[in-house]
RNA sequence: GGCGGUGUAGCUCAGUUGGUCAGAGCACGCGGCUCAUAUCCGCGCUGUCCGGGGUUCGAAUCCCUGCACCGCCA
């Protein structure tokens, strides 16, 4: 018995000046997913996401509306938690910037920054878009325009802090060499490679001003970059300054999800901070892929937005997770669409899954009174090869590959109903072969009790009423992820519990 | 301008080191079953594997070149 593994997970924090959209969900829900997975398999997971508040952009859009900095932020963080309630994403920290416990760490590490002697003043002159948060190199702009926002930047020019990064080329060098999985996938990786093969640049870290964001300790005139105030959750939500306890224990994060577009501020910047703060690096950082719509990018600042709530009016969130996890390989791009949606929903989730639990339980119930026959070996043909599967499935959720892991579940769910017509059980009962009606139907809920466990990161809410329709009780099954790997847990004897149709069609509307 | 990725059936995509590799799912057509949510099972259909050259006995798979889309950097 090894002991439990620790496993620190976090999202990328967000800009809390707009609802979140189905990009912002589809993050969230690939890490919730992950976080799902890991605790099912007996590890001791932290999971974090939050908001990110002390940005210019937040600033505007509270004064647009006559609100207080900090009053808006309340109320969209509210927000954001409704939706992530709504779609089952369930972080065991939420943190805002705006939390004192991430102001004092934001301060500390600032501090021993510049200690370690990689502070410095300096005059920044460039152009800077708001909506980027970022400067700009001449070079980039479009007809004078940032090219992501089509909006004219600001020219600025004023006395920042500089952070030393060029000083941590070689050390980021080394690092990435030494493994190539620190940043993955691999694409990212090597993108993050070349940056750091041509060098690196020192980086403004300041920003002038006295109003909303978080003050340079020494220098009260300047503010944190939002950028460098917002890598730092990651170490603040772990405890740094609330609970060295669960810091040390946490400590160095075990995997940064973050969109493709900031891998680099994760992959280089943030290694770089950490190293000049003297704390260990994180273990792995992955750049998942967009959700597009008909190939279009979903933007918050370009509109397209597709209502998460609305959509939830149709699907629940179990199959809109479902959807997004199995239709839009997670370190890539995909597209989304209702259509889609609804097909996948009625092929794999009403068709196959849900159909066969209903036909194995109205067979159980007319024939057996609800009771899943005992005693039953598993056929070959079926479980022949269960270990390898089981294998694959873990492993395309350990890895990220959550497409891959969700395909094989439903090529199981796909044996399972044409073992069920091969066997035919309804004709045993007939001419009263009773005892291989039994066998068969033992060995289909057997495969459907893994199905649903296999299918638990992903649905929490609809895999746990299939378990329980079953006769399992998921809350109450420690262990479920290794027993359902054993024959002996799948065939055990037990009951049906009440029948209901887990995925109703949804006819075109 | 530099580097990298992608381009395979109507749609979404698999295709390790070149030799049943021309595939899966969805959609579509036909047949079967009736336990089931008009569901399930079986069978079938469609492809200049982006274009053009080349290497090879043999290439979707290697090389060159062109085109399209995308990403990172400049």
């Amino acid at each position: 018995m090894r002991l439990r593994s620790k496993f620190y997970l976090t999202t990328a924090i967000d800009y809390a000046n707009a609802r979140p959209h189905l990009g912002t969900a589809y993050e969230k829900i690939g890490a919730d997913v992950l976080s799902r997975f890991h605790r099912l398999v007996g590890d001791d997971v932290y999971f974090q996401m939050g908001n990110d508040e002390h940005s210019t952009n937040v600033e505007k859009r509270a004064r647009e509306l006559g609100l207080d900095p900090k009053e808006y932020c309340d109320k969209m963080a509210e927000a954001f938690l409704g939706v992530w309630r709504a779609l089952q994403v369930e972080p065991d920290r939420f943190i805002r910037t705006s939390d004192s416990d991430h102001v004092q760490t934001v301060q500390a590490l600032l501090e021993r920054m510049r200690a370690n002697g990689d502070i410095a003043s300096g005059t920044y002159e460039g152009f800077y878009c708001i909506s980027c948060e970022a400067y700009i190199k001449e070079g980039d702009l479009v007809d004078g325009l940032c090219p992501h926002h089509r909006q004219p930047p600001q020219r600025l020019q004023e006395e920042n802090l500089f952070f030393r990064l060029s000083g941590y080329t070689q050390r980021l060098l080394d690092h990435f060499r030494e493994d190539p999985s620190f940043v993955l996938p691999s694409s990212r990786y090597n993108e993050l490679l070349e940056i750091l093969e041509r060098g690196l640049e020192d980086i403004s870290i300041s920003r002038k001003g006295k109003g909303w964001g978080i003050p340079i300790p020494w220098d009260p005139s300047q503010r944190v970059y939002v950028w460098v105030d917002a890598l730092i959750n990651y170490v603040s939500g772990a405890g740094f300054v609330a609970d060295p306890a669960r810091f040390s224990r946490v400590w160095p994060c075990d995997l940064h999800i973050v969109g493709k577009d900031i891998t680099r501020f994760h992959g280089i910047i943030w290694p770089a901070i950490l190293l000049s703060a003297g704390l260990a690096l994180p273990k792995r950082v992955f750049g998942h892929g967009f959700v597009r719509m008909a190939g279009q990018k979903l933007s918050k600042t370009l509109g397209g937005t597709l209502d998460i709530q609305e959509l939830l009016n149709t699907y629940p969130s179990d199959v809109l997770r479902y959807f997004l996890m199995r239709e839009i390989p997670f370190e890539r791009d995909g597209d989304f669409s209702e259509e889609r949606l609804l097909e996948r929903y009625n092929a794999d989730l009403a068709n196959d899954l849900g159909n066969l639990l209903q036909r194995v339980s109205t067979l159980l119930w007319r024939q057996e009174d609800g009771a899943i026959p005992a005693g039953m070996e598993p056929e070959a043909t079926l479980f022949g090869d269960f270990r390898p599967l089981k294998n694959r499935i873990e492993e395309g959720y350990r890895s990220l590959v959550f497409h891959q892991a969700l395909a094989e579940v439903l090529g199981w769910v796909s044996r399972l109903n044409g073992y069920m017509a091969e066997q035919a059980p309804w004709t045993n009962y007939r001419s009263s072969d009773t005892s291989k009606a039994r066998r068969t139907l033992a060995n289909v809920v057997g495969g459907l009790k893994a199905a649903f466990v296999w299918l638990l990161p992903v649905m929490p809410t609809k895999a746990a009423e299939g378990l329980k329709q079953i006769g399992v009780d998921p809350g109450g099954t420690p262990g479920l992820w290794g027993l359902a790997g054993e024959t002996s847990w799948l065939f055990s004897s037990g009951r049906l519990g009440q029948t209901r149709t887990l995925f109703p069609r949804i006819l075109e509307a």
